[in-house]
DNA sequence: GGCCAGGAGGCCT
DNA sequence: AGGCCTCATGGC
């Protein structure tokens, strides 16, 4: 395999998974179930004798390749690139990608990693001390909007509820083409072509798929003309990514 | 204290 | 089709 070498702490906090925190230079999560614990030195390790993470980190997709083509793309790509070399997109559960991307609308980051702990330590099932999954869609049958609501969802509350009765549609979803994957994500309730096209970049690998926030609306105006420029093929999702993280984390230096 | 946050839905032209 | 309004909530 001649994978780029993954920066762990751009893929964890670019903006793609809610579930992961740092302190004393620890990234854990609770991914599938089990507690996931590591530093920058355990990491390849880790990495090598546990199948499951592997394809979380998406090893089988040569990065190495697409991040050389990317940065040969334009001047200002590469700057991005140069600047958080590594970034990998995760194979992340569908479910919890849903979710996480549902909270995500009108809000912030900090927020929504506040709402996916909040439902993780509330819903959730205990794994080791002071750690829980995120709420399985049958942990959740008997919530009602009011119940989130109290947690702090807003006006995303009966989005959830309904998402939690359609759940079902993210099994279905795997075997459907891009444009037919949106449409099927989009008869969720409060989901629209943002939270899907996140869902189905972020959880099933769709790498065509360029999500469009606020920010990236304004990095297209200021830097391609408006539009997705076509030389990100077919790398969409990737280059999408490492510009988000890039203008993101400039503002925050400021 | 208004403004903004990884938007979507509804209503209005 | 496209443009505004509203939807909770908290951080700044």
């Amino acid at each position: 395999m001649t994978s780029a070498k993954i920066n762990i702490e751009a893929t964890l906090f670019c903006g793609q998974s809610f579930a992961w925190t740092k302190c004393e230079g620890r990234y854990e999560a609770v991914i599938d179930r089990r507690l996931i614990s590591f530093d920058e030195a355990s990491f390849p390790a880790l990495l090598e004798s546990d199948p499951a993470l592997q394809t979380y980190f998406d090893c089988s997709f040569d990065y190495a390749a697409a991040q050389q083509y990317l940065a040969s793309c334009d001047e200002h790509l590469s700057q991005c690139i140069a600047a958080y070399p590594g970034i990998r997109i995760l194979r992340q559960d569908p479910w919890e990608t849903l979710i996480s991307f549902i909270l995500s609308q009108n809000n912030n980051i900090a927020r929504i990693r506040g709402l996916y702990r909040t439902l993780s330590e509330t819903y959730g099932t205990p794994v080791g001390k002071g750690h829980y999954s995120f709420p399985q869609a049958q942990q959740l049958l008997s919530v009602t909007e009011e119940d989130l609501r109290k947690i702090g969802a807003g006006f995303r509350a009966p989005y959830l509820i309904d998402a939690i009765k359609c759940h079902h549609i993210l099994d279905e979803v795997a075997d459907l083409d891009d444009s037919e994957a949106y449409k099927a994500l989009m008869t969720i309730a409060g989901v629209g072509i943002k939270v899907a096209s996140c869902t189905l970049l972020f959880a099933y690998g769709r790498f065509r798929l360029f999500p469009i926030d606020v920010w990236m609306k304004r990095i297209l105006g200021q830097f391609y003309g408006g539009e997705v420029p076509p030389h990100f093929a077919p790398y969409e999702g990737l280059a999408q990514q490492y510009l988000f993280h890039y203008h993101r984390s400039e503002e925050r230096r400021r």
